[in-house]
DNA sequence: AATCGGGACAACCGCCGACCA
DNA sequence: CTGGTCGGCGGTTGTCCCGAT
């Protein structure tokens, strides 16, 4: 069937949006929720793309975000999850509160695939190259494969403790990393009442996680320390998490917004 | 000081599924 | 049931920044 385009191309702003741009989106936003993204740009004076609307908004001004590189925990958990995910971004950052999808995608492919190639890890299949190497030596290579995630996830149960320890071992071995955060994820992943939860869709998403690991923040808070806390910014999250901000009214921006406003103000100073 | 290359990340594109008339 | 619309997702590209030479 025929598709029309979100928008009509005519006179539609594309690239790096400005700190202009970004007031008037998180404006509307607060005041009047997140509604048709189709009509937003319109209504709030936008010379946008809903979608690009959208991204902007749940990539980079939502209030709740948390900045800056993943900690070793967010990481391994990261690792985790794609073992039993695939490529299923949005889930895996469900699992993440204050991290989007896109973030999770791009420090995968930035940082953790080179890592567990490193580490002799194939990052699609989480097997081990060489182990790969002689099963399939008639097929192509290894990082010629689709990611096959419904295929992959049987695949990974099965292998799922013997990948942790490997992953745990070689990790450590590989940058002598955080010990805590090695420790904690061990933890984490050997509940298997917990793994259970995380492996099935309907989950108590991170509150199950944090509640069972509260080492975690206090370990990683070194590399914490550098974005907002993430009690402070976070918190309302742990209560609305997984629903759209429209399903808890505006209040909440009383909160946030604060947050939202600093955020393009620090912007505006900079230029 | 200038140039180059790679890394990091924001943003876009196209497809898909859910929903509704 | 069908067709249209919309939001969301994953893959990919573009751009900026920073360190090495």
């Amino acid at each position: 069937m025929g598709r029309q385009p979100c928008c009509d191309k005519l006179g539609v702003k594309k690239g790096p949006w400005t700190a202009e741009e970004d007031k008037k989106l998180i404006n509307f936003i607060l005041t009047n929720g997140q509604c048709c993204w189709r009509a937003v740009p319109k209504l709030a004076g936008l010379r946008r793309c809903g979608k690009s609307c959208r991204l902007r908004w749940t990539n980079y001004l939502r209030p709740d975000l948390k900045r800056g590189l993943l900690t070793q925990a967010e990481e391994q958990l990261v690792i985790d999850l794609h073992a039993r995910l695939g490529n299923r971004w949005s889930k895996i950052a469900a699992r993440l509160p204050g991290r989007t999808d896109n973030e999770i995608k791009n420090h995968w492919n930035t940082h953790i695939k080179k890592k567990l190639l490193k580490m002799g890890i194939d990052p699609v299949t989480h097997e081990p190259l060489n182990k790969q190497a002689t099963s399939q030596d008639s097929s192509p290579s290894p990082s010629e494969h689709l990611p096959q995630p419904e295929n992959n996830l049987d695949q990974v149960k099965e292998t799922d403790v013997v990948l942790n320890s490997e992953e745990n071992s070689s990790s450590s071995q590989a940058e002598n990393s955080s010990g805590d955060d090695s420790l904690l994820l061990d933890s984490i992943c050997s509940d298997d009442s917990l793994l259970n939860t995380l492996w099935l869709d309907e989950t108590p998403l991170m509150e199950a996680l944090w509640d069972t690991t509260p080492k975690l923040e206090n370990n990683t808070n070194s590399n914490m320390g550098l974005v907002p806390s993430w009690e402070d910014n976070c918190a309302w999250l742990l209560d609305c998490q997984d629903f759209g901000i429209h399903d808890f009214g505006f209040n909440c921006f009383n909160e946030i917004e604060s947050n939202a406003l600093h955020t393009i103000e620090m912007k505006d100073e900079e230029h």
